[in-house]
DNA sequence: CATAACAGCGTACGTCATACGCAGAGGAGA
DNA sequence: TCTCCTCTGCGTATGACGTACGCTGTTATG
């Protein structure tokens, strides 16, 4: 006789409900000092200013003046924390696509815009992610992203894995990148001369028989030039655009 | 006047230098009871058994029945043993392609090595990577993956980006397919009924004006039927490829 | 005013990476 | 043969971390 919670399908932590707006007040007790979202904008704090590895409990508690075992009232884990730090982190979708624009114009810049939050927050590239997305801004931008291909051919399963295969590049472009940017102030070298460090270490390990085509590679200086960085990114996703205008094409034809 | 290791581009960790088999002998001391390779099967094998968190230096040591601090007169710390491991990890890469096969057919088989591996060892998607690869088999692979690319007509830089590109949605997509697995393991769930019961979720939380192209999508049931987890993979594959092909024909035409 | 739910948090525990230094092994040189 | 010197193995200790547990004091409701 107990209160059912719903027709209960899996369960959702208690503090992402609360993200979801459906959370039912306590109405007995003192009243809180934080909430949640004022903590996870201390973690978001702490991760922008010293990165992931500096987000302890202790740390993200110190930052609100708080005692660390008082976040534990408000998140039910240090992982929960982290699920609500991603979705603050990317903040609010790009929005749907203006009404003037086709597809193409419309995915490029929806992953334009998450290349901007990454770079950005290299962190949320460290964030374990450990499931499928269901937090509200999430969720928002994959709306957002299946908006673009409304006017499509496509199948709604086609749309799903153009979305993921997008979302897969943008994310590994900047893992790539930050790890350049990492690995250079880790190692104390001007991230210019990051690349063609990189390059002679390699032309140094290897035996240009046994890796001709990387030995080419080098000989040609690809890694040495630094080329601006969102060419290499637009490149990428072009590549990816053409394919999936062939797919439109195909379908449509 | 003291000995000059080379000329010395960046340094190299220790560890990694003996994997490329240049490491001088040591002429003095007790024989060394361990190796490198050794250590380094040992947490691959506690990886494959318990997943890459049951991977600590003491489980480590345990495994050879050694003391923890053993390990430290063969690697320098924890991060270059996850290096190494991801090198044996990898395991050699798939080969240069047969030479009656296309680019194409070369590059697909080249993924689909990749995917193979992810599949069975998907803890290597949870080491975080710090840096660009220097470890012998990882360039293995990307010579092998250049080789792909011989006879077009692409820039070097471009075959370089295509591999990154590749590579990306391998381990994307990868990455995705062992979040569902890892879920389902976590909440007692039947892998196949995750998806639905994920679906279910999602349906719950959306509000159908605010979401409506998620919400179509939801409708349309593609989150539920679990097809081939493989055409899944194919699909974005080919998507790839074909801008690939695109490319190709523009720099030949 | 009594009660019960709840906020804040001090303490304690187990785990982890790893710095440090000692004991013993075993070639090299006397 | 004796003496070093270097290297291996590892015991101990440190500091950081996540978090279980339970106490204290607050506050709205009966």
């Amino acid at each position: 006789m107990a209160a059912q919670t719903d027709d209960s399908g899996p369960v959702l932590p208690p503090a992402i409900e609360g993200a979801w707006g459906l959370r039912e007040r306590a109405p007995k007790g003192p009243r809180p000092g934080m909430s949640v979202p004022t903590i996870v904008d201390a973690a978001v704090r702490v991760a922008d200013a010293d990165g992931l590895a500096a987000v302890s409990m202790s740390r993200v508690a110190k930052e609100l003046g708080a005692a660390t075992m008082a976040l534990y009232r408000y998140v039910g884990s240090k992982d929960e924390l982290l699920l609500l730090m991603v979705d603050t982190g990317y903040g609010p979708s790009p929005g749907p696509p203006p009404p003037e624009v086709d597809w193409r114009a419309g995915l490029s810049r929806w992953a334009w815009a998450e290349h901007e939050v990454l770079r950005q927050r290299s962190w949320l590239l460290h964030v374990p992610i450990s499931g499928p997305p269901i937090t509200p801004q999430q969720l928002g931008w994959m709306e957002d992203g299946l908006r673009c291909l409304d006017g499509t051919t496509l199948a709604e399963g086609e749309k799903m894995s153009v979305l993921l295969l997008i979302t897969g590049y943008v994310r590994h472009e900047a893992t790539l990148t930050s790890q350049v940017a990492e690995g250079s102030r880790a190692a104390g070298v001007e991230p210019s001369e990051m690349m063609p460090a990189y390059s002679r270490l390699v032309a140094r390990l290897i035996d240009p028989a046994r890796f001709p085509a990387l030995h080419r590679v080098l000989a040609a200086g690809v890694l040495n030039q630094d080329d601006d960085p969102d060419d290499e990114f637009a490149f990428g996703l072009d590549r990816i655009l053409d394919g999936v205008e062939a797919l439109i094409q195909r379908r449509a034809g």
